[in-house]
DNA sequence: GTGGTCTAGACCACC
DNA sequence: GTGGTCTAGACCACC
């Protein structure tokens, strides 16, 4: 299900997380949804269990999910906080490319353009 | 002049090459300027010089610079080129940023709006 | 394989690039082959791994070999480029020839001559 | 008169002596002819004078020239001696092309006709 | 002063 | 095992 092509950007167990968010943000998961094993994540994507463990424990301390003993781990019923990652990542991601572009000396309205440019050609396709 | 923070994402002689297109694309440099000596700059940005000396080469065949013994190097003048660069830098974030929206499961609507709210608060600051 | 005696009128690294052009025009390497590793060449021909590294970064910027990560470095698969590769090195070493003939004072038909008879001499060895 | 781009494939005094004993051959420089003071030569081709010297002293040794105290460096009156230096001169360029050529995997019919093509074109200009 | 070459060797990613 | 990056530093050529 969750198959990520890491970059060194990040460490994996971060990448795993930010995986985990969009694929909420996108409602590919949703509260209440059980994550794969520790294990099983850990063989799919190829990466060491620790890592994995080291992923769905922060995801726990975010208050993303929660882990049921013996049962496994699941993502947290509450709607207000999906919502919340989704705006947080959004937020990110946009924040990150109006600087990008900024620094390539383009101004608002060049910015706006090449996005809106950009998304007709997409559609076109 | 140049200031570059170094992630790891990539090979650094390619960050020093990505922020000096950068800097022709918002036109902090332009054709025919001198860059900093390969010692000089690699001083200033902490770097081996052989490092330094990796990115003017790979910009040389890149055919944006060019170097004269014992003189320095130059970025070549030629306009169209510069102009080639930031459409180029501008499509792959444009092209970068659609994406991550979209897997976060933004329509085109919604990443226009988000880019339009952003641009228009970036404003008013 | 290889064997260089290297002498200092130009750079090691263009010298080896030189010895496998010649290996390719005369088919002792020919498209598709597997070179020696960057560290076996760098042993046997005595030289540090970053100049050979250096002698095969150029061929592939040149196009004349890829390189796949932890598989080695191959002769492109391009007919054309080693019979272009043939006929460069031919009319220069001609043309370096000819010249260095005339300016010994000697006319076409000298020349041609001279050739003549170094290979009639030659062959009867 | 005597104007030399010296590369680092041989020291600079040899470099002198080579192009010396091509005047000889072409008849640029005669039999009896007086050749440029030692420190003229040193400025106008600006290397130091004890190079010059060493390069006269070789010559000497190997009877090309006769130094008369303060009268100056002369070619020695030799006919002989002038024809088979070019003879030497020439074996050693034709004997280089070819083994070049052959390197190169060309046999002797093609390497005749390279000469041939080469004069022609060279003969049209 | 400028850039160009080369060595020696570490450390990394990918296989 | 393979290649890729980077450092540290020597030495050279050209200006």
């Amino acid at each position: 299900m969750l198959d990520i092509d890491f970059d060194n950007s990040k460490p994996i167990y971060s990448q795993i997380i930010d995986e985990i968010k969009r694929a909420l943000a996108r409602k590919a998961l949703k509260p209440g949804d059980k994550l794969p094993s520790q294990r099983e994540l850990a063989q799919s994507l190829k990466v060491n269990p620790n890592t994995i463990q080291r992923a769905y424990r922060d995801m726990e301390l975010l208050g993303l999910v929660e882990t049921l003993r013996g049962q496994g781990t699941f993502i947290r019923k509450d709607d207000q906080l999906v919502s919340d990652i989704k705006e947080e990542m959004m937020e990110e991601i946009v924040e990150t490319f109006v600087s990008q572009m900024q620094s390539l000396g383009c101004d608002s309205k060049k910015i706006l353009r090449q996005v809106e440019e950009k998304i007709t050609s997409t559609a076109r396709q």
